[in-house]
DNA sequence: TTGTATGCAAAAGGTTTGCAATGAT
DNA sequence: ATCATTGCAAACCTTTTGCATACAA
């Protein structure tokens, strides 16, 4: 389906983001890498602790909280909030947008293509400087409008 | 300045739907409310209380964030979560965006007026059903964006 | 008077930090 | 060999909960 056809970066493009900034390519850090990079449901750092760790035996939870802002601050993730109080890991690719089911919190990604491209406001008379924008769509997922119908 | 001309509801507004919903009309709740419709900085709970409790000494912070469930409730305010992983509290209006700072996590309302109606996504190919969208622009404050130049 | 709302204190998440041990380069 | 990264435990911060008291209706 449409909503879910975007591209996530590769491990060939996490190795190469790590050597150029000189961060060290740990095992730790590309299983996570992996883990967010094949996913498409925004997990929180918990879920993917809970993944990864059966792969690693051994792993610290502070870790995986660890990689997840490194992976942020090397451009390779985004850190979204939404509701729930909780962070959650987008997989950096490339202006997406998304679907927040307001009854049971899901989030959906929404391909850019599928949304009519926004003209930025061009002034916005606070002095703001725009670069980018993310539109969230609110309403009802599959389960939950079937429930209220 | 148009990003914040949008108004918010005002006290009777506030008495009339607690009586509507049965609430007690608490000094407390009356106070939170006056306070977070006079702001259009999205503040978070504890900022909220910060200043209420210079005008009602002894006021709980358990009860601040009481009121503010109990006004999201009641459909007087809403509860955005932006960068920082703290609630932050919006007075309840029509359809409006959000203009947020991505150096230092500021965040400013912008009017739907100015930006360009958006057609919704008529089939998502995920069974969502939308209802509505709001727009957040990403980019730097004024004063970042003086910083960084 | 009756039941809801408040205040306090303690609990409950999620996330961060200090420090010694481990591991990548 | 050297410095970054990990794991552990404890700290931190925001938010929630239980219960007795106070207050609006």
């Amino acid at each position: 389906m449409a909503a879910s056809s975007r591209p996530s970066p590769g491990l060939a493009e996490f190795e190469r983001e790590c050597r150029r900034r000189g961060l060290a390519v740990t095992i730790q850090r590309r299983t996570v890498f992996a883990e967010l990079a094949r996913r498409r449901d925004h997990p929180a750092a918990d879920q993917v602790y809970e993944v990864v760790r059966g792969r690693l035996p051994g792993l610290s939870r502070t870790t995986v909280y660890r990689v997840l802002e490194t992976l942020v601050d090397a451009g390779l993730a985004r850190k979204v909030h939404h509701a729930g109080g909780v962070a959650r890991y987008d997989p950096m690719t490339g202006r997406h947008h998304h679907l927040a089911c307001e009854a049971c919190g899901r989030l959906a990604d929404l391909d850019d293509a599928l949304v009519p491209p926004l003209r930025l406001p061009a002034t916005t008379g606070t002095g703001f400087r725009i670069k980018d924008y993310s539109v969230s769509f609110t309403g009802l997922c599959p389960a939950c409008a079937k429930k209220k119908s």
